[in-house]
DNA sequence: CGTGGCAGTTTGTCCAGGACAATGAGCATG
DNA sequence: CATGCTCATTGTCCTGGACAAACTGCCACG
């Protein structure tokens, strides 16, 4: 594995793989179909990429996730792929005008000021609207200012760091009794890394009185079956970031349900498309924040009902 | 993508891949060379890995990443391979004992009590003797005892939580003076997704004086660069697992370094092999954690002579 | 007019078997 | 003992083809 000069140089197969996020086989299938990316060659005949080739291979990807066809989009400049992106829309309401200062200020750099104007957020509207409605407004417009050309990579790494920093403070401070239920396991998928919607998840559990045990993000199914086990939890939440493809989680989900026994609950939140699809599987879905509460009391009336 | 059923039935390669952490192409010469994994095939021809296969794949990895060589190991049992993992030290001093209770209730599933004896090294020891001494040993017995195959991989994400949440929760409690110096701008190559070390160093730095603005792990180095200059950063510090590659942390440190302005410092720091090599190229190797407050004494040091 | 099924197209993943550059090991020489 | 050289090991990349799943558009039918 080298890593070569990303920055100045051309860059393998493999880098132009861990940098834009579309597989190997997927690169060499799309150059000889459509004629992108074309990369030039090395001495021993491997592919050279460029850092404009990898910039449009990540827009493509992310308008493909949104639900795109690469063989429209592989013809278009890197402009006209931006004009693609979804609008974003406008700032109407408080809500609105809240997400605006929040990405003002982290387009001018001031992380002290985004990190405060967040927590402020926390004390003016309480946690769980907070994370219903702002966290989810910010994400949603940092992600469509990432995909529209308006925002750096970094800058949305920031943001994520800011974000995390603030949730887990406000998380630290709710109480955690130990015997409360239902006991919730919470974590993503292997190829899932983003963790973010599982601390949200983790916030709005933990404020309607469930009992949560985060793994992080990427645990194998086998292993979340284990850990379920060890910690007789009665639900795995799971979530699926809109970058996820739909059919992977799909399968994900069917098979992790067949894992884990039937008194065990299976929920999956996030951007996922094709979430709701999943109740056929016997997984819950969450298709947004708001159900959470709404699957919590669900779960709590069965409990009460088997008691009996 | 399918996921299949990893908990039952046969593997496809991509699935094995993900679950193992070895590449495809890798795979497939492995087989053609060692008679290692000797999938099956279903009805198109596509190869089917067991369970057991994975199992074993992610134990050479790890030997592997330890420095073993695959034509040794891919011939031995799955026995033999944990044989084969380092032998964990006694317990004979005061860390070591703590250790050893850490990693006592992180097998009973004792995660309030983990999180407590987390929480009380940090009031016995103080934060920077607890991260050096404590964090670090407790991290290398985890990863010991996941290779020797007496600690699962859930278990170790469970750890990972429980110490990102109490080192979290120390790091809000530390003062954070807006202008102090130096400006450490931290994260880890892409292809690295380990935080942890990050927040160690973060730590650290803090206590030491430095102000410290965390990217989060897997930046490209131009975003790197751009960031370093949006914030006036005076230090870049890298963190390198030791999953991650020499080869590869070399190429990415030169070639971050080239981005980088001169005054601009470069750190390097993490269990990855041959950092200490670094320092040809003009980058500053942490080799242990106690390096860093030496690290910042010396970039003191030298601004201060620069004033005069 | 809406709905379900069917053929055609698009798309991602996988295969074989060869090639090569970088790393590490073993050995000879100063 | 240190340094340089050669050889074996190892991971990554190549070509060009194949195929199954998903999506499209179309038509017939209720």
């Amino acid at each position: 594995m080298t890593f070569s000069s990303p920055g100045a140089g051309p860059l393998t197969i493999g880098e132009a793989e861990r940098h834009s996020g579309v597989p190997k086989e997927t690169l060499r299938v799309w150059e000889r179909r459509y004629g992108f990316p074309a990369p030039t060659r090395d001495a021993a005949g491997d592919r050279l990429y460029t850092v404009a080739d990898v910039e449009k291979l990540k827009r493509m990807k992310a308008l493909i996730d949104a639900g795109e066809r690469p063989a429209q989009l592989a013809g278009l400049g890197i402009d006209e792929l931006a004009a693609r992106a979804p609008k974003p829309a406008p700032a109407n309401d408080a809500v609105g005008e809240w997400v605006e200062a929040a990405l003002d200020r982290l387009r001018r750099h001031d992380v002290d000021g985004l990190r405060d104007l967040l927590q402020a957020g926390i004390y003016a509207r309480g946690l769980e609207r907070f994370v219903q409605d702002n966290v989810a407004a910010l994400t949603r417009a940092v992600g469509e200012a990432w995909v529209g050309g308006r925002l750096q990579v970094y800058e949305e790494h920031l943001f994520t760091e800011q974000l995390v920093r603030v949730l887990r403070g406000a998380l630290d401070g709710l109480p955690r009794p130990p015997a409360a239920r239902p006991r919730v396991l919470l974590t993503t998928a292997p190829g899932e890394p983003h963790a973010l919607g599982l601390l949200m998840a983790e916030c709005l559990l933990t404020l309607g009185g469930a009992r949560c045990l985060s793994l992080g993000p990427e645990t194998p199914p086998e292993q979340i079956a284990g850990a379920a086990a060890a910690h007789d939890a009665d639900v795995v939440a799971l979530s699926f970031s809109g970058m996820f493809g739909e059919a992977a989680a799909r399968a994900f989900a069917r098979d992790l349900r067949g894992q884990l026994p039937a008194t065990t609950e299976l929920w999956a939140g996030g951007a996922c498309a094709g979430l709701a699809d999943l109740a056929q599987d016997g997984v819950r879905p969450l298709v947004n924040l708001a159900d959470i509460p709404e699957a919590l009391a669900g779960w709590r009336f069965a409990a009460a009902r088997k008691e009996r």
